[in-house]
DNA sequence: TAAAATTAAATCGTATGCGATATAAAAGGA
DNA sequence: TCCTTTTATATCGCATACGATTTAATTTTA
């Protein structure tokens, strides 16, 4: 092994995991253009079909995502009219996020998209949940203190 | 399994890929300040320690990037004296993109950094191995038509 | 060989992603 | 209670990321 062979692209971890982000998303990309959405936005989408209201902090939580990128993209998405921005009555510091009926509905239109990307993605079953236990693993292991 | 299932979080392969891609770049960053360098700027100058001299084309194969990210990528480099860029005599149109002695020496800086990173990723040899071999099958099979 | 097609970079506009800072509301403490 | 601290968002600036278009050089072809 050279001195520098832990430099070469080929010897890192973080490029594939950079790429296959890229490119998994770009592969999202056409049918998310056809529900109005970027990847970002689908993701806070998804959250709330699960959850119906949250706020900025509880988001940024599960999407590791700060104030910084979450406001313009919230406003985005209360612009495309699939969110409603409140101003929380008990602690004025917190903005309610809520689905709006249009909001709501797009989850129907939102089915067919993990089929589709299921398939270009085309693991093994076994391969898929060792490669996502792994994953969450790592991120246990780099969030922690 | 209810019907909207597919569309939880907790059951996307690309939602932690993505994480993971942010969260390990987020860890590069105090290691890549102190080269005075970001992760996209890293990966080109990885690239170009094993290869010397490269072109927009190349480099963009290598990285699935495209020269709308690259050239003002390559253009801070060359302010940062790490690289120069000069047009190709054989076809003008090639930009010929080469290393400083500057952006070489920068390679024995570097070498502490997988060591740091790979610390703090912290998975067992053989997983390291699987994880890497599935990312490649994904970028594969993504990429064919 | 002159026009058409192709190719390589560059440019433009929009959307993140994020470190740093600002603002405003709420909580805590002397 | 008044002042300090903490908390939740928002704002700012810079650096990607990328679809779409432009520009310029080279190649192809009629």
């Amino acid at each position: 092994m050279e001195q520098y062979d832990s430099l070469k692209l080929k010897n890192q971890l973080c490029f594939p995991i950079y790429l296959c982000s890229k490119e998994i998303i770009r592969k999202y990309t056409p049918y998310l253009n056809k529900l109005n959405l970027t990847y970002t936005q689908y993701i806070v989408m998804m959250y709330l079909w699960e959850n119906k209201e949250t706020n900025v902090k509880e988001l940024g939580r599960t999407l590791l995502l700060d104030s910084n990128t979450l406001t313009p993209l919230l406003k985005k998405l209360e612009q495309k009219e699939y969110i409603k921005r409140t101003k929380s009555e008990k602690d004025e510091r917190n903005l309610v996020i809520k689905l709006t009926k249009k909001g709501e509905d797009l989850k129907q239109q939102a089915l067919e998209i993990p089929k589709q990307i299921g398939k270009c993605i085309n693991l093994e079953k076994d391969e898929t949940i060792i490669l996502y236990k792994t994953l969450y693993k790592i991120l246990e292991n780099i969030e922690e203190r």
